[in-house]
DNA sequence: CATTTAAATTGACGTGCATCAAGAACGACG
DNA sequence: CGTCGTTCTTGATGCACGTCAATTTAAATG
């Protein structure tokens, strides 16, 4: 059974889980004035210096501006916004949607500790989507023509600032796959599956999920209603695959999802 | 009517002609040992030295090793090969292709002259993706390393390598929006003015367009099976709004496409 | 703790698109 | 020019998912 022992590396309470433990309680004084240290920072080998040697590591500090924190339910930045910066995530948990001129949403993805966001402002300088906090959060600033400038510089950080712009290219197509070709049990599993591995490269348990947005979020992303999604929840449940207890999720069976989300229907 | 007269801006025959004309056949001589100009080429503003001055063109035109011809049906790259190469399209059509472990597949995408494909190879030094040619084709092969090394000399060209990738990004957010959002209809008319417009841009008509593709892979595209495309496309004949001969297809009414596009639907 | 509001579940029913199948139109090629 | 294989069209039927609606449950607020 899902229980709610907070004292579980699942956290199923409510605040900023989603992050490996990091320094910033230690330091406790305001976040705009601390000195940012990715090399203290416990998501340096999933975040931006990933790869780099300690001397350059030192040098890409300078790419980070600031900290800032962003409640849950507002916007780090919105779709027309002016482009400045990167934003690292230090802590929380973030949605990306876009519109459509006619007033429909889509969710693009969602973001957690250590994934980098505002990429898609660079081509226009402007943001053509929405950046919500579905906790409270708090981001590293990298205003972009330091980026742009330390790259020249550091070969390490030009390679994974590509990096980091191809493999969004890369989980896009993955989920134009999900989206053009899959049923609604294959796209659900797809995403529980893909969440829990993300989760667990953190640090936390491959079979407990926190859920950190609502079916209708999940429903947007996988381009199922709400409804789908919940009876979809609730037939894995009959199925033994799954224990769902509002938003937290425990994976029972986690080769029977992957057995969905592969081979069977598909015939 | 759609007619076929060859001297139109619409080139509704078969090779080759999603390009703007380019300077290859005036030279005439083995496609390897020729050398590259960026600066000769008519597709510069729409493709990698887009924005350069002459003096940055003169070096970027380092970047580009070689051409290569793609024959109709064949692969540029495909899904396991090792990445070495960005490729500039010079003539010809292209779409790319993921496959899950199942074996369905998904086309992500449909390029034309001055576009740029390989990207979804930086993050893994490896292709993700199938690139078919659908019709005989021309690249031009920038190797990558090269492309960092003058992109940390030459700024203008960084910024723009930047660009390209966040374009994808945006591109593919709008197409996680059609698939998640729209219904056949709406699909349909946005990829057809999706299609006209990028034409436009390369001097052809903004209201014929010759398909290079199949029904199955619009359809594959557009998350639909080809059945519902002909009979959508069926549709839009009856109401008035295309001409449809097959692969040409005629737009007589754009903003009506605009209006499925847009509002009707999403009430 | 009481009250309100938001989120999730579940059922009944409708529909948009997939599926299955047959035939027509076209392009490739001997 | 006729034959073959591919692509496209169109119809008949079914089903997965959307829609509408009623409760239940949890979270937010004072």
């Amino acid at each position: 059974m899902l229980d709610n022992d907070p004292s579980s590396t699942v956290c199923p309470n409510g605040h900023s889980h989603h992050a490996i433990k990091a320094d910033s309680k230690v330091i406790g004084i305001a976040a705009q004035s601390i000195k940012v240290a990715c090399s203290n920072c416990n998501l340096r080998e999933l975040c931006m210096p990933m790869g780099l040697t300690s001397a350059e590591l030192d040098r890409i500090e300078d790419a980070v501006a600031s900290r800032r924190k962003i409640k849950r339910g507002t916007m780090l930045f919105r779709n027309g916004d002016k482009f400045t910066s990167l934003y690292a995530i230090r802590t929380g948990f973030f949605k990306t949607c876009v519109a459509s001129e006619d007033g429909r949403d889509q969710v693009t993805g969602f973001q957690m500790a250590g994934e980098v966001i505002g990429l898609d402002g660079i081509v226009n300088d402007n943001h053509t989507c929405d950046a919500v906090a579905l906790e409270d959060a708090e981001v590293c600033v990298m205003p972009f023509d330091r980026i742009e400038e330390l790259s020249r510089e550091v070969n390490a950080l030009q390679r994974h600032v590509h990096k980091i712009m191809s493999r969004e290219i890369v989980r896009e197509n993955g989920v134009m796959l999900l989206l053009g070709s899959m049923r609604a049990e294959e796209r659900l599993a797809a995403f529980l599956l893909n969440l829990v591995q993300r989760l667990h490269a953190r640090g936390f348990s491959q079979s407990e999920v926190v859920l950190r947005m609502t079916r209708e979020e999940i429903g947007s992303y996988l381009g199922l209603k709400l409804e789908t999604v919940s009876r979809t929840f609730s037939k894995f449940v009959d199925d033994g695959m799954i224990e769902v207890k509002q938003r937290h999720v425990r994976i029972l069976n986690s080769e029977a999802l992957h057995e969905i989300v592969n081979s069977k229907s598909s015939l």
